[in-house]
This record gives C-alpha cells, sequence and structure tokens, in this order.
RNA sequence: GGCCCCAUCGUCUAGCGGUUAGGACGCGGCCCUUUCACGGCUGAAACACGGGUUCGAUUCCCGUUGGGGUCACCA
C-alpha cells in the first residue's frame, strides 16, 4: 500500500522548531515509502478553516521555509477550498445522529469546567445540550439564536488503537469531551474538518506531536462515523527547551530567525531527523541516509531536548563538508574552490568566509612586532621575492627561513601567519599562502617588519 | 484534579532478570599540527527514591517524587 503523509500547518504564524520536526517526520516517512516498491506520498495541507487569524502571507512563509528545507510536497490542498465537502459530510452525521446542537456560551462552558475541576472531575462537556427538546432548539431558533455542534462520542465504543511510537492506546470516550466541530456562524473547527481530508485526501499515516493523542481518540470515532478506514496514528514526544521546559523560545524559534543565525538546512535537518531518537545524531549524514535510517520504531516516549548550542555545533560540521558547489554563490566575487577548500574548516557559519576572503583578496590588520621579529620578517620578505610561487610557497618560506635563521616551531611560524594575515590564527597557511598574490605577501611582511 | 505518557552519564539514548551498564554529542588528556578545524587513541561521567517479587533487580509489580501531554466555540 502507498504511504500517503501529510503535513497541515495552520497559516496563523510562522512555523517553528516543533512544526519543523513534525513536517520532516512525515516527508521522511514518505520519502522512505518512495524508495520501497509501494510508493509514498507527501501532502501539504493548509488548515485555514479560521479565516480571522489565517493569513496569506503566512501560508507563503509556510512554502518557502519547506522548500529551504528542501521538504517538497507532492500536493497540496488548502481547507478554504473545500468547505462543499465538509457540508456534505457534515448533514450526512447529523442524519446519522452523530451531531448535535448546543447554545452554551465560552463563558458559561468556561464556569461549568470550573466548577467540575474544584469537585475533582476532569472538566469535560456535561451533555446538557443532549437533553434539549425539539421545542427547546426552536424556540431557541424563534429567538434568533443558532446552535454551534459537537460530535457525539460513542460511549460503548472503546477507542483504541497501535500507535506507531507510544504501542498499543486505550481510551475511555466517556472520558473525553464531545468536541465542538463547528461554530454558531457556520465555520468550521479543526477536528471534524481534518478527519474529512485525511479521509479525501487518502492519507494512510497521520504523524504529529504527542499532544494530538487525544484529539486522535476522538478522531478516530470521527473516521469510524464516517465510514473511512483509520490511518495509522503515531505520536511523536514534544520537543522541550534547553532548561527543560517547553519554552516559548521554542514555540517561537522561527525559520527565519534560524536562517539568520547562519543555520544551514542540512543541519537543522540532521537534528531535527535524530532527536529523540535512538541514533546518534551524525552531521555527516546525507538526506539519502537520513531517509534510509528513518524509523517510527527508534522514537522515544519521553520528551527529547532541543538544544540550540548544539544545533550550531552540528552547523559547523555541516559547513565543514559542504562542497564548493553548494555556497558558490554564496562567496564573495573570485572566490574559487581552492580557496572554499582552505577555508572551510575555520567556519562555524558560511558568513563567516567574507572575514577570511578579506585575508586573501583585501588588506589585513597591522600589527607591531618587536625589534627581534621585524628583523625576522624583513628577512623573510627578502625570501619571499626569490621563491618560486606556483609551486609550494608556504613550504618554500618556511624552509628558506629556517636554514637562514635557525628558527624552528612557533617562532619559525606564528610571526609570518601574524603578518601574513594579520590573525593568530586560522587555515592552514600550506592552502592559504598560494591564494595570496606573491607581491601581497611580499608588501605585508615589508609592512610588518617596519612596523 | 481525572486520564495518558515518561524517568539510565551534562545531553540524546541502548538495555527488554545475571552485562566490566554500551554508543553518540559535549568535557579532560595524549597523538597529529605554527594555530584553529579535521582525524586517531584514551579518560572522567548514569540506573530518582521507597517497598515488594526473585537465588538474583537498571530490567517485573506497587507506591512516592519529578517531568511532559491533555481535558478550548486554538490548531
Amino acid at each position: 500500500m502507498t504511504i500517503v503523509t501529510r503535513f497541515a500547518p495552520s497559516p496563523t504564524g510562522h512555523l517553528h522548531v516543533g512544526n519543523i520536526r513534525t513536517a520532516l517526520h512525515n516527508w521522511l516517512l514518505a520519502q522512505k515509502a518512495k524508495q520501497s516498491q509501494h510508493g509514498g506520498r507527501f501532502l501539504l495541507r493548509i488548515d485555514d478553516t479560521d479565516a480571522a487569524r489565517s493569513r496569506e502571507d503566512y501560508v507563503e512563509a509556510i512554502r518557502a521555509d519547506l522548500a529551504w528545507l528542501g521538504l517538497v510536497p507532492d500536493g497540496e490542498e488548502r481547507q478554504s477550498a473545500r468547505f462543499a465537502l465538509y457540508e456534505r459530510e457534515f448533514e450526512r452525521l447529523v442524519t446519522a445522529g452523530r451531531l448535535y446542537r448546543c447554545y452554551e456560551t465560552a463563558q458559561e462552558l468556561d464556569l461549568k469546567r470550573k466548577v467540575r475541576l474544584g469537585r475533582g472531575l476532569p472538566p469535560i462537556y456535561d451533555r446538557a445540550a443532549l437533553e434539549l427538546s425539539e421545542a427547546d432548539h426552536a424556540a431557541r431558533a424563534a429567538a434568533g439564536e443558532a446552535p454551534h455542534w459537537r460530535f457525539r462520542l460513542d460511549y460503548d465504543a472503546p477507542i483504541e488503537w497501535l500507535d506507531g511510537i507510544r504501542g498499543a492506546q486505550h481510551f475511555d470516550p466517556a472520558a473525553l469531551s464531545d468536541p465542538v466541530v463547528r461554530r454558531a456562524d457556520g465555520s468550521w473547527l479543526y477536528m471534524l474538518p481534518s478527519a474529512i481530508d485525511d479521509a479525501d485526501m487518502g492519507v494512510t499515516a497521520v504523524l504529529r506531536g504527542e499532544d494530538h493523542v487525544s484529539n486522535t481518540a476522538a478522531q478516530a470515532q470521527m473516521f469510524d462515523a464516517l465510514g473511512a478506514p483509520r490511518p495509522d496514528f503515531s505520536h511523536a514526544a514534544l520537543l522541550v527547551g534547553s532548561e527543560g521546559k517547553l519554552s516559548k523560545r521554542l514555540g517561537s524559534l522561527g525559520m527565519a530567525e534560524l536562517r539568520e543565525a547562519g543555520i544551514e538546512p542540512e543541519a537543522l535537518i540532521a537534528l531535527l531527523a535524530r532527536l529523540g531518537t535512538s541514533d546518534p545524531v551524525d552531521p555527516a549524514l546525507s538526506v539519502e541516509q537520513l531517509v534510509a535510517g528513518f524509523d517510527l520504531a527508534r522514537f522515544g516516549r519521553a520528551p527529547a531536548r532541543f538544544d540550540e548550542g548544539e544545533l550550531h555545533r552540528i552547523n559547523a560540521a555541516v559547513v565543514h563538508r559542504l562542497p564548493f558547489e553548494r555556497v558558490a554563490h554564496l562567496l564573495p566575487n573570485g572566490m574559487g574552490q581552492a580557496a572554499w577548500d582552505a577555508i572551510r574548516p575555520n567556519l562555524a557559519h558560511i558568513e563567516e568566509v567574507g572575514e577570511w576572503w578579506q585575508v586573501v583578496a583585501g588588506t589585513v590588520e597591522a600589527r607591531e612586532f618587536d625589534e627581534e621579529t621585524r628583523v625576522y620578517l624583513t628577512e623573510a620578505a627578502v625570501s619571499a621575492e626569490s621563491i618560486d610561487w606556483s609551486a609550494d610557497p608556504w613550504r618554500a618560506l618556511t624552509s628558506a627561513l629556517k636554514q637562514a635563521t635557525g628558527r624552528k616551531g612557533k617562532a619559525l611560524f606564528l610571526p609570518l601567519r601574524q603578518a601574513l594575515t594579520g590573525k593568530d590564527h586560522g587555515p592552514d597557511m600550506g592552502a592559504l599562502l598560494p591564494l595570496i598574490e606573491q607581491d601581497t605577501a611580499i608588501f605585508r611582511l615589508k609592512a610588518a617588519a617596519t612596523s
């Protein structure tokens, strides 16, 4: 059977790391299925039933963020274009007696919840509206009062499913609230359209965060009521912040912010694909390897910690491996492969490359040297003029100076690095010096010698 | 408060009655190197607590404590 997964964000804000992780999991699952003989599909569904809070610029931002990460959907739907379908299914469920009319205000419901909580009872809906007679409804209608609708859970049908991550799940429907599925103004709430769409779109695997488990319990009965087969459900443990709490920071940490911080998509994906699983996070893995190794059975059930520091470490490791072709368009003008290869091991973020290219093609920071070192650097400038720059200038220069001055080790190398680059450390000089023009190098050595 | 999930090095975790409790990241040391990075070697580092069950509990059961989720006319 073809595996069909979906990512169904609401365009009421930007995607954050938690969202992205869910999107990635679904993409990985579909991608892995794609490589089997059964095939797989990853769908994007914009859950924009809430017209008041949904915004078009968020829809575009979601698409852009997914594209940046390389999570290309095989299809896209949006709920605001599917209201006719919901209407049809809604009528069917009303006819079947699974939906009922309610009139409580939000304040009344809130009060009821508080009362129940105060009595040590779970704050679920008391089903008072189920007692209303047709005459009651008529009276409400006559008074111009429109109902909102709830899905009537079947208390006699215990809810069970085999969760891809959590194993066998059991829910007592009587411990759940009958979910409100439609407001008095006719607008839809998340629960029912989501189930209708999953059924209609042929979604076979619903993989989301464990904050959805009780939704799944209710939706399982919705699939049944709709006469649709239930998808396979899996619920991943949530991410917590580095303090161990579900932080606002995590909930707001968006792609734009990560991009600005110099995080590469490869790094975010490497971390998010493995965090919370029993497999180590490995920055060296290709996307293909991440797909091949993705396995719901390897997910833990305890909340996993997302640490920005770890993300930056992974990012550095990723940058150290990025091939020239991948970054060519991001590099300063004139910077070629040799320069990238020489400089890349010293970068934590790609943007720092400019600083080093400046050392190669621009000017360096002037430094002061003591008398003895100035004499040494004068000698160095002379040597630099006589060596063959096209071969291996660093080796030529250092061995000539070693012979002429008897210096070795740090005393031999460090002043040269400082004079030539203006810094105490940096890329391997053997790789860096050939990138610097001979005249430039001589000029820098002379300048340092007369500092 | 009810219900659900969880509890092993700092972090992510392996373990499914008897193990020197393993790995990865990070940290320390050594090697390589002028430096940084890479690579190699190596070291320190954990079973939340209390009861059971058992010849024997990290492992099974109960409880305590702690963490997470949920109980919305948000998704």
